[in-house]
DNA sequence: GATGAATGAGCCTTCATTCAT
DNA sequence: AATGAATGAAGGCTCATTCAT
């Protein structure tokens, strides 16, 4: 519960304003296109300062990623415990409210795997392969009836992990050629709308919030 | 076979290597976390060389892409004179083919796009918009019934290009999750394979091949 | 004695012997033959210690000429606001001493002119023109008889300016031809009173100071 | 008497075209502001054939020394042999016009002495001892009357040295602040002129020409 | 806890020099 | 004789890291 409690000591402010400026910039130029300088500028410290607290670049980039993957551990967690039907929705849900609440997770995590960096092992364990098992769990399981083969349903939820992530992680690029930015609310809200649709036309039986729903598309 | 043919003069062939190691470091480390000295040394030349034949490393970034996206745009160009029926296929398993035999260019792009660096625009320019619009062109025209809303189709399209591009750019983190090459010819096989099937569930009127589709599945 | 004074913070004196090395390696070897590494060493830093307070190599070099050149004009404006009789021989004492003080200067000054580096022009502007106008100021100036042509007092002046300051510019190559030191204070000395005199026979009315032209020479 | 045949070979023509541009830009840039590459290409040729002329950078630059410093060494040799009277004009008037002819050769020289160079030595001992002791020759003997103290024959030979060579090695200087080119024929003129006046003035017993004398002054 | 000063290793780039053609 | 290609050794400059204050 470190977020829930307020900022317990001034220095423990420091060190998440680093932690938040590294995020930022680790998420644009990766591990070694990004400065230590440049960091501690935009936390508003000294590049003396940043070492008080992280051993080396290196251990803050872990540092970061950490912070970054933890919550979205959680959120895989707390799904499946629930009911089995109809989680496929929420999960996306919460991957989207998460992703939305950290624009910056998306660029840092294919920032990391694209680089082919040490944590790449690291990243697979705690990020990907969960991802796609629980996912798989929720498509295979749940008494659902949809029809896909099962030896497509590994790159089928791998291509869902795309379209979610990928949103954000391309985001630059969406709000040069799309001329609108990705991340503001309404369209974050759009997306959220769009991938609901989406997973419905993916399978056909799978109906996850009534009222999301309703709320659009008639057809059918 | 376009290298095969011409074979020019030994400085011809020095300048390929260059860009060829180049594509490989920038797809992996991005312009600024890729060092001069070690695309000269994956060229089997001194970092002195490099310089004989691109004035600046950024100018051999620029080159690097440019030759990675031309032939996407090629690509782009070429599809869409023909019959408009089944062409969102036809276009897939091009581009597929071509990222097949290029595995960098899509992490290259990835790469650029996560940086938001100096060639963003470029990229949006010459790759990332004429996809779309070509794309829904296809998805729009060419009599097809699909229900999707027209609000919803410049998210439709990014999805594809997201899950086309998205297997190459992610293949290393694929490959430590799944414990299988993403690259490899097999695999390449049943993705293509599952794309069309996927494009068929997303465009449930539109009947890219006939024995593809009666490959897989007998529904409808 | 500016220097005694101040001695402000740690840094500051850094700075200034950062600066004296250069002023002597630039003297020698101009901007483009002075390496970095050799002005660091010589001022007993790193060359990145030079890069924290200077921001280029030429950005040092023009702080160098500034630093040399500012008392030098400081001394042109000092002088003309007295009386106009007699005031070249101070001028040129005035010159001389400053020179004789600072050894590297005339050397940096030549250096620059012959090398028609890119402050070419600012040396014109606040060094040679304010230097020849004095003189030619106080030549025509001051109720003096002296029977040179207008025409040819550019010259004159051009020819004075060479002879002063060419004695600590060709300083390397008078000690090696005449095996004596020219900056020694002895031979300063000398060469002083030869000036003296030898603007008394430029000038045969022109008697700067009485108590010089009694010490040295009753022949006439 | 190399410069009066023509050209015996093709390579001959080229050793002396490197040998212009080379001259052209040590006289600039020193010896180590200089590149190779600037030198051949100012030579129309490439870097590669400078080396089947010349061994290394500072052989070539030794060359065109010492192929500037010959003919004047020769010029102060065929001085002294003849009448001891007037002499120093007629040395003077063939410095000038040797340095007009080959306008690089001061810049050269004080580039090299106020570099403090390898070859300083050399060029005390083949081009300013010579010249000093010539001229104090020339001052000293000849019958002449003037009466300049023995102690400061020195100084005043190789102030003349400044004044004579300082013209065309400041020759940037003066053209930026002076606003015409000091190396034009009509400037020479006046220079010469004003040359033969200064001498006059520094030697009263001194008539080098009668028509220079009688042209600008008749007191004495 | 914080930082300004300092540094050595390393980065991009240039350069004198060599050599096969 | 001439050169284009190549390179190893710097050269200017940056950066992660340390430390006295």
């Amino acid at each position: 519960m470190p977020e829930a409690a307020v900022a317990t000591s001034p220095s423990e402010a420091t060190e998440q304003r680093i932690l938040d400026s590294a995020e930022l910039l680790f998420a644009r130029r990766g591990l070694r296109g990004t400065r230590v300088r440049e960091i501690a500028l935009a936390a508003g410290v000294s590049a003396g300062t940043l070492y008080i607290y992280f051993p080396s670049k290196t251990a803050l980039y872990q540092a970061v990623l950490d912070r970054g993957l933890r919550p979205v551990a959680e959120i895989l967690d707390e799904i499946g415990c629930g009911r089995p039907t109809a989680e496929l929705g929420t999960l996306i849900e919460g991957l989207l409210r998460h992703l939305a609440a950290h624009p910056w997770l998306s660029r840092l995590i294919y920032m990391e795997a694209i680089s082919e960096g040490p944590f790449l092992a690291h990243l697979a364990r705690i990020w990907f392969r969960p991802l796609l098992e629980r996912m798989g769990q929720l498509v295979k399981g749940g008494g659902r009836r949809h029809n896909w083969p099962d030896d497509e349903l590994p790159m089928l939820t791998a291509s869902i992990v795309q379209v979610v992530f990928g949103h954000f992680a391309l985001a630059p690029l969406l709000r040069e050629a799309q001329g609108r930015d990705p991340l503001s609310p309404e369209v974050l809200r759009e997306q959220t709308r769009f991938l609901i649709d989406y997973f419905d036309r993916l399978f056909p039986d799978h109906h996850p919030r009534q009222d999301a729903k309703e709320k659009d598309h008639e057809r059918t």
